[in-house]
DNA sequence: AAGTTAATCAACCGCTTTTTC
DNA sequence: AGAAAAAGCGGTTGATTAACT
């Protein structure tokens, strides 16, 4: 049986404090990033230690960018899924001040429903062979598919007529990919979308750090390497 | 105006990976 | 080398808010 990661009588849990903030971001501002685990009793919180954390990571941490994702963002964020999957924290650390909770809520809220009206199935970035029918008002498919841009008109397309995302859902999963056929048209390969990934500056190592950090850099490397062969998604925007 | 449904997002849970001893 | 502890990660849940009937 493993053990829990805290005591969980006499923890708080639910909705963070104002208090219960204040007390995190002071003792973490006197004392640094530590031991999470020892944390919330050395700071005075009846918290675990991993919801410490995560508050700290993904809310309180002064660098924490806030509000709306700009269309950049949003393009990035599809082409790194493209290449990475569901892998959000290394997809939240191509995005400066964006966490890897914020960047999944995000895929999960809004691109992914965008990426199904315009019969593109989200999770292996193929073109679905249900695709939407072309709607006179708001032909999402066709501008899409005929951008020779980024994925920017995706933006274009938040009336289309499906209703709700359970409908977005059930579309999902109905849909048989096409992959061969449909990436091989051309109207996908006009699309240009710059996939150079280039690794974030690390901070300055010495010794063995820096040696796990190239080490880890080149094992990235080869993966993404590996997925722009392999990524069908990928095939759609070259 | 009230009730219902849908959307959003903060937080939790459990598993995996990494580090330490 | 192996076990235990700690940290990290991704999936899921639940509370809140907005939109709709």
């Amino acid at each position: 049986m493993r053990k829990p990661c805290c005591e969980k009588e006499g923890t708080n849990k639910g909705a963070w404090s104002k208090q219960e903030d204040q007390k995190l971001i002071d003792y973490i501002k006197a004392h640094g990033e530590g031991c999470w685990r020892s944390l919330p009793k050395a700071a005075g919180l009846h918290r675990c230690g991993k919801s410490c954390r995560l508050r700290w990571i993904n809310y309180l941490r002064p660098d924490i960018k806030r509000g709306n994702f700009e269309q950049d963002e949003e393009d990035l964020i599809i082409k790194l899924h493209a290449l990475l999957g569901n892998r959000w924290s290394l997809i939240a650390g191509r995005l400066p001040g964006r966490t890897d909770n914020e960047v999944k809520n995000y895929w999960n809220s809004h691109i992914r429903k965008k990426l199904i009206k315009m019969g593109i199935d989200p999770n292996n970035h193929r073109l679905n062979q249900i695709i939407p029918r072309p709607n006179p008002q708001n032909d999402c498919v066709s501008a899409a598919a005929t951008s020779s841009g980024s994925m920017s008109n995706i933006s274009a397309c938040t009336k289309a007529p499906i209703k709700s995302s359970r409908e977005i859902d059930q579309r999902a999963s109905q849909a048989t990919s096409v992959l061969e056929d449909e990436t091989s048209g051309s109207s996908s390969r006009d699309l240009n979308l710059d996939l150079t990934i280039a690794f974030p500056n690390p901070p300055l190592l010495v010794g063995k750090e820096m040696q796990k950090n190239i080490k880890g850099s080149f094992t990235m490397a080869r993966e993404i390497e590996t997925n722009l062969q392999n990524s069908p998604t990928l095939a759609l925007f070259r």
